[in-house]
DNA sequence: ATTTATTTTCAATAAGTTTTGAAAATTCAA
DNA sequence: TTGAATTTTCAAAACTTATTGAAAATAAAT
C-alpha cells in the first residue's frame, strides 16, 4: 500500500470512528489529517485535501482548538494562519477525557444527585426502583469520575505501565 | 420534587446524554424507562409513556436487546411480550464496553495494523509522521483493549475497590 | 487611507437520521 | 381452519445536523 492510499483510508476511518463518539465526521477527519501532517498546514491545504468548503474548515478547526487538540501557529514571514495538532496520543486522549468529563459527566452527576432527593413513600416499589437506579448510576459515575481524575493527572508510562503490571 | 417529575427529567437527560455517545435519543430513553420500571412492561406501555410510535418502540427495543441490555420476558397467561432491563449498573457498563470494543475498537486496531505496513522511504518526513502517528494510536489502543478486557472480566466490587484503593 | 489577502459569519440548502403509520407477517386461541 | 391480537417491516415524511458559499469583518501591506 502506498502512502497516499493509506492516508485516505486513515482519514476516512478516523472520521467514521469519530461519529460513534459524538464527534462529527469532518472534525475528526481534519484532526486525522493534522495528526499525520509533519508540518503545520493552512485552511487552504485542508480544503484541498479533504474537498470541503472554507466555512466548514473554519468552524471545525475552531472547534478542535476549543477541545485543546489543535493550535494555530504563526509562521514568520507568512500572512496566513497555520494549524497543527498535538501528536502525543496520550495527551490527545487525556485532553478528550478531560473535556468530556467537564461537558458531560460532571453535569450528569449533579443532576442525578438532585433526582435522588424525591419526595415519596419508599415502600412504593416505583419510588424504590427509581431511587435505587439513580443512586446506582450516581455511585458508579462518581467512581468513574475519580478514576478519570487520576488518569488525567498521571504520567503516561507510569500509569499505563503500573496498571497493566498490576492486573497482569 | 415528585416521582413523576423526576422520572420525566431522568428519561429526558438520559436521552440527551446518549446522543453524545452515538446512541440515539429514543433508544436511550426507552432504556432509561426500563431501568426505573420495577416490573416488565409492554410495547404499549412504552408507546404511551414516551409518546412514540409502535414502529419506533419495536426497532429500538430490538436494538437494545442486540446490545444485551434488555430482555423479552414471557409472563404466564399473557399473550403480549414484556420487556425488562438489566438493573445492575456495573453489568450494564461492562456490557456496553464489551459491545463497543467488539464493534469499534477491535476493527480499528486491525486497520491500523495494516496501515503501518506502507511501502515508502522512512526518511521522507511524511512517511515517518504517518507511521509514527498510526503506530502510536495502535499501541495506545492495544493497551486500552487489554485494560478493558480486564475490566470486563473483573467482579464489580473487587475491581473498583482495589483500583480506587490502589490510586488513593 | 486604500487596496489586497485572509478569516469569519450565517442564512440557505443539502445530507443524514429518526420517526411514523399503515400494511404485511406472525402467533395464538377457538 | 378462521379470526383476532400482536409484532414486524419499510417507504415516506419529519426532523436534525452539517455544509456551502458569498458577503461582512478583520488584518496586513503599500
Amino acid at each position: 500500500m502506498k502512502l497516499s492510499e493509506a492516508k485516505a483510508q486513515f482519514i476516512s476511518s478516523w472520521g467514521a470512528f469519530g461519529t460513534h463518539w459524538g464527534i462529527n465526521r469532518t472534525m475528526a477527519q481534519i484532526h486525522a489529517l493534522l495528526l499525520i501532517s509533519p508540518d503545520p498546514i493552512t485552511q487552504d491545504d485542508i480544503m484541498e485535501q479533504l474537498n470541503i468548503s472554507r466555512g466548514n474548515v473554519n468552524m471545525n478547526t475552531r472547534e478542535l482548538i476549543s477541545w485543546g487538540l489543535v493550535e494555530r501557529v504563526l509562521i514568520p514571514g507568512e500572512r496566513r494562519e497555520f494549524f497543527t495538532a498535538e501528536k502525543d496520543i496520550w495527551k490527545v486522549a487525556t485532553q478528550i477525557i478531560k473535556e468530556r468529563k467537564k461537558r458531560e459527566l460532571d453535569p450528569m452527576l449533579k443532576l442525578l444527585g438532585q433526582l435522588e432527593q424525591i419526595e415519596g413513600d419508599k415502600k412504593d416499589k416505583n419510588v424504590k426502583q427509581f431511587v435505587d437506579t439513580v443512586g446506582g448510576i450516581r455511585k458508579f459515575g462518581g467512581q468513574a469520575d475519580k478514576m478519570l481524575d487520576v488518569m488525567i493527572k498521571a504520567d503516561e508510562n507510569w500509569f499505563v505501565g503500573s496498571l497493566l503490571k498490576f492486573f497482569k
